[in-house]
RNA sequence: GCGCUCGUAGCUCAGCAGGAUAGAGCAUCGGUUUCCUAAACCGAAGGUCAGAGGUUCGAGUCCUCUCGGGCGCGCCA
């Protein structure tokens, strides 16, 4: 069905341009005010301002000339020239039918020109567990994706993963101590100078103190681990890793650790002039080499880069820690109810390694990249730095290496060329705006984008904590994700225990995981996306206001009826079958009605912006107008001509409460709670 | 310095190409249960939409300036 929205604005907007020649959209909005009617038309007053005449009116004209009388009762002009819209019983339960006669979509048509949409959303790290700052590009991004879905569009969601750069060379680091601390020291060494290194944060002289023990070590354990030439490995880095895949899952946790140490090291030795011997290779061999020790993980980085046969063992080490870190993320989307799928949806900065050279070659030769203070740049036009100059989007650095513009340049170019690729939508947080106009203005320059093509950079504000910082633990460190889930589905454990004890224990963990995680989610949908919001599981577990557990719990009270309804007579089922007629005489049941049949503009604005908060503002509405209908009129013991309207109203509005909840926000509906 | 973003009730937040008397929830005060889940519903009170100009028939929304918060601005992602 069309959007009772559209129907109003196309016969509206005929009637303008007939009585005043212009082609003014009609603009029909949901009313502002229940006693202005069901719609509102804003648009005369514009149009009466080109065509210059009196609004009032132009409207009058309008009204006079349109026919809208299949659909609304006769129009009123209010005010200054809006016209007040009320639809007709009539058409409003031939609305309802639709709905019921496509429960499925709920009457929702599907968008008249499909495109193929790139959504690039999530974006975890490899050798690291996903924390609150993925949590709002990873739902954020699957639900814009799943409203495209829905729309009928073919959309190819991209997990960008954080697989390749400087992480490389820290895994790589991580595994090595993690290797000498258990064959070399016979302990995690690691976890000490951890804690050593964070107690001593303020004290310079006794950090600096460690390090250089840390340094030491470091030294001894590499020029030990030798069998044929300088640096081979051999010894015991070698031999460790060729068993690393009968061992991963058990040695993962510590690998974590070692990981957290390697990069809190790299912080702390900044500046600390320390240095460390590492290998490069000479004419023909390894030689020794001293280098700055801050520098060694990224010395790693770009020796592995460069791969070949001297590092395939790293490599192939290195796909292992991916797709362990892969297998970590997939709970995770499994417990948000996330349809990221790996390895289908994941091509991450490592998919596009082998052809970042030709992205540079390429804008080259274009004479778009230009060498700069010894990178290679692009300069979009318009941007600029503090100090007025052009502003350069860097693609490779001085040193050779490529970044992560580059990679995104290679990926966008990948999309477009081989994805085909209409519409790419990137979800990530405000920060990089910048990082993002500068790719597609980029891009743009490249010639890659064509004006059909659409670039978008969906972005988000910040997770705060109750002290309106940035959300962290008490201790300081960022929270995990898997950790801030488990504490939302206990905190709705304990409410399930309390409301309601006797259900089965199983049945009371499914309703706090549905809960819990639902809460956790919804209340980040329920923000608009860009501002910053204050993180509090008290708010979103409450069963009052705007939340997923009122939500959750006006569907549970529908399902409850139906389950009644058997113990009194009424055979849901039939009534339904044969409904016709909806004689809706309570107020709460046309305002409830009203609702249901807007259910298709709330996606629409929902997607137009990729505003998730729309589609729950909607949602909550429709809960809320549920639960007054709930109060105000029975339906089981309605009079026998009220009660097929009734079980069509609960029907449909359990429906759309879990098309809405489970189909486009992947929140989970519960039977009872 | 430049740019982005935010500033709305005591608190947390909505406000969908400018539209009628700015809305929720919490907190406060009052009411509703022989009846499908009261985890609910109804009502009261609460506002100079940061401030000042401007555009407009009409501004929380657009423009200019000021104040305040957050973020970003050459080799991290």
């Amino acid at each position: 069905m069309k959007k009772i929205t559209e129907l109003l604005e196309t016969r509206i907007a005929e009637a303008i341009n007939e009585v005043s020649g212009v082609d003014a959209p009609a603009l029909v909005r949901p009313a502002a005010d229940a006693k202005f009617g069901d719609y509102q038309a804003n648009g005369v007053m514009a149009a009466a301002k080109q065509v210059k005449t009196h609004p009032r009116q132009l409207a009058e004209k309008v009204v006079a000339a349109m026919d809208i009388s299949d659909i609304c009762q006769p129009p009123e002009v209010a005010g200054p020239g809006f016209i007040n819209l009320r639809l007709t019983d009539g058409f409003l339960a031939e609305r309802l039918l639709g709905m019921h006669r496509d429960a499925e979509r709920l009457g929702i048509d599907r968008a008249e020109m499909p495109q193929t949409v790139v959504v690039d959303y999530s974006g975890p790290n490899i050798a690291k567990q996903m924390h609150v700052g993925h949590l709002r590009s990873t739902i954020i991004g699957d639900c814009i994706a799943r409203l495209y879905d829905f729309s009928g569009h073919n959309v190819i969601r991209q997990n960008h993963i954080g697989d390749w750069g400087t992480q490389f060379g820290k895994v790589i680091l991580a595994l090595w101590h993690l290797c000498m601390a258990r064959k070399v020291h016979k302990s995690p060494y690691y976890e000490d100078d951890l804690k050593a290194i964070d107690s001593n944060k303020e004290n310079t002289n006794k950090l600096y103190e460690i390090c250089v023990q840390i340094r030491n070590r470091h030294n001894e354990d590499y020029l030990n681990d030798q069998v044929e030439e300088f640096g081979d490995a051999n010894k015991i880095f070698g031999p460790f890793l060729d068993k690393l895949d009968t061992i991963i899952d058990d040695v993962w946790p510590d690998i974590l650790k070692a990981y957290q140490f390697v990069n809190l090291l790299d912080e702390i030795l900044i500046g600390m002039d320390l240095s460390i011997i590492t290998r490069q290779k000479g004419d023909d061999k390894w030689e020794p080499v001293e280098i700055p020790y801050e520098n060694l993980t990224r010395k790693i980085t770009a020796m592995l880069q460069i791969g070949g046969q001297d590092n395939q063992q790293e490599v192939d080490a290195w796909g292992l820690i991916r797709e362990k870190t892969m297998q970590h993320c997939e709970d995770i989307y499994h417990d948000l109810n996330v349809t990221l799928e790996h390895p289908r949806d994941t091509r991450g900065e490592s998919y596009y390694n082998p052809v970042l050279p030709d992205v540079v070659t390429t804008l080259k030769s274009k004479g778009l990249a230009v060498e700069s203070e010894g990178a290679m740049c692009v300069f979009p036009e318009g941007f600029t730095n503090k100090d007025g100059q052009p502003l350069p989007f860097i693609i490779q650095k001085s040193d050779g290496a490529f970044l992560y513009a580059t990679t995104d340049l290679a990926a966008l170019r990948f999309r477009l060329d081989e994805l085909k690729a209409e519409r790419v939508i990137y979800v990530t947080d405000a920060r990089q705006a910048l990082h993002f106009q500068m790719l597609f203005a980029a891009a743009k320059m490249a010639g890659w984008v064509d004006e059909r093509i659409t670039l978008e950079h969906v972005t988000f504000g910040a997770m705060l904590g109750a002290d309106g910082k940035p959300f962290k633990t008490r201790t300081g460190g960022t929270v995990k994700l898997k950790d801030l889930l488990d504490e939302a589905i206990e905190r709705a454990k304990g409410v399930v225990e309390t409301k309601n004890p006797d259900l089965p224990a199983e049945q009371k963990a499914a309703i706090a995981k549905a809960v819990g995680v639902g809460a956790v989610k919804y209340s980040d949908y329920a923000n608009n996306r860009n501002s910053d919001y204050v993180f509090s599981f008290d708010k979103m577990l409450a069963m009052d206001g705007n939340t997923a557990p009122y939500m959750q719990y006006a569907y549970a009270r529908i399902k409850s009826i139906e389950r009644k309804a058997a113990g009194k007579d009424v055979d849901i089922a039939k009534e339904l079958d044969g409904i016709a007629a909806l004689p809706l005489a309570e107020p709460a049941e046309k305002d409830l009605a009203k609702l249901l049949v807007r259910y298709d503009q709330a996606i629409a604005a929902a997607m137009a912006e990729c505003r998730p908060n729309y589609l729950t503002g909607y949602l909550y509405d429709l809960a809320q107008a549920f639960s007054r209908f709930y109060t105000a009129c029975p339906v089981l013991t309605a009079e026998p001509q009220h009660r097929p309207a009734r079980l069509l109203l609960c029907d449909l509005t359990a429906r759309t409460i879990r098309h809405g909840l489970s189909e486009l926000l992947g929140i989970e509906v519960v039977e009872q709670m």
